[in-house]
DNA sequence: GAGATAACTTGTATAATGCAAGTAGCCCAA
DNA sequence: TTGGGCTACTTGCATTATACAAGTTATCTC
């Protein structure tokens, strides 16, 4: 969470942190979707990349935000979840939701998911 | 703003508007700061340079977030403004406000912006 | 031991960023 | 009327990040 900063301007350091056009897909998935597997983030409809998945999953980890940890037995599959600190990223990732629903066209959010995660 | 979406998720679509490190500084000092001028969005202490800060602000009013004009008949110079359509980021870039207030160490917004902007 | 699963890594091409310097239009004072 | 200052960019180039496709590795299952 000591990453080098730009200035001690809090929305400054955040995008330090979050401020690209993956990082918080990957939070959101956790988030308001349950995956918790690389192959599961792969599968979201944007299309991230394996090279940038594996990059982003080890900066949220380094970050805090995310840990990892084995599944099991079972190969050599992982489990990525979100820490307390990612969880409390919920409020703006929820303002932005709300801000693309109203504004930009054509955006919704899955039906299944408006009531289970708190999402509007 | 019918740039191209990745999906039709409302997250997604957000960052393909403003999902960098350079776009929410620009229009966070619009908004908390009143900044209108090329010159002074320079003087941020993150140091945006030029040609990104030329590009960003290309960008900002092709989607419709901000407004140019030229001001008065004071030789070249321009003014950028929020359109509604910025101003109502407001929410978001609050609440990397105060998540980065409360999750980043050594954060702080400038005092004399906190009772005048709303910023707290 | 062969095949399936799952999580990456690598290579290469393209695009974005960062830095320094230069350009261009307009105004004002000499 | 011209020369300098102000303001907003543009350009060139090196570095870094992204995108796409393919390959690799470790474990488990049969």
């Amino acid at each position: 969470m000591s990453q080098s900063h730009r200035s001690p301007c809090p929305i400054a350091c955040s995008l330090d942190l979050v401020g690209d056009r993956w990082t918080l897909l990957v939070i959101r998935d956790m988030m308001f979707f349950g995956k918790q597997r690389f192959e599961e983030f792969l599968d979201s409809p944007e299309g991230i990349s394996t090279n940038i998945l594996a990059n982003r999953l080890k900066s949220l980890e380094e970050m805090g935000l995310v840990e990892k940890q084995p599944y099991g037995s079972h190969s050599r599959r992982m489990n990525y979840q979100l820490t307390e600190l990612g969880a409390s990223l919920r409020p703006v990732l929820k303002s932005m939701v709300v801000w693309g629903l109203r504004n930009i066209p054509d955006t919704k959010t899955p039906e299944r998911n408006q009531s289970e995660t708190g999402i509007d």
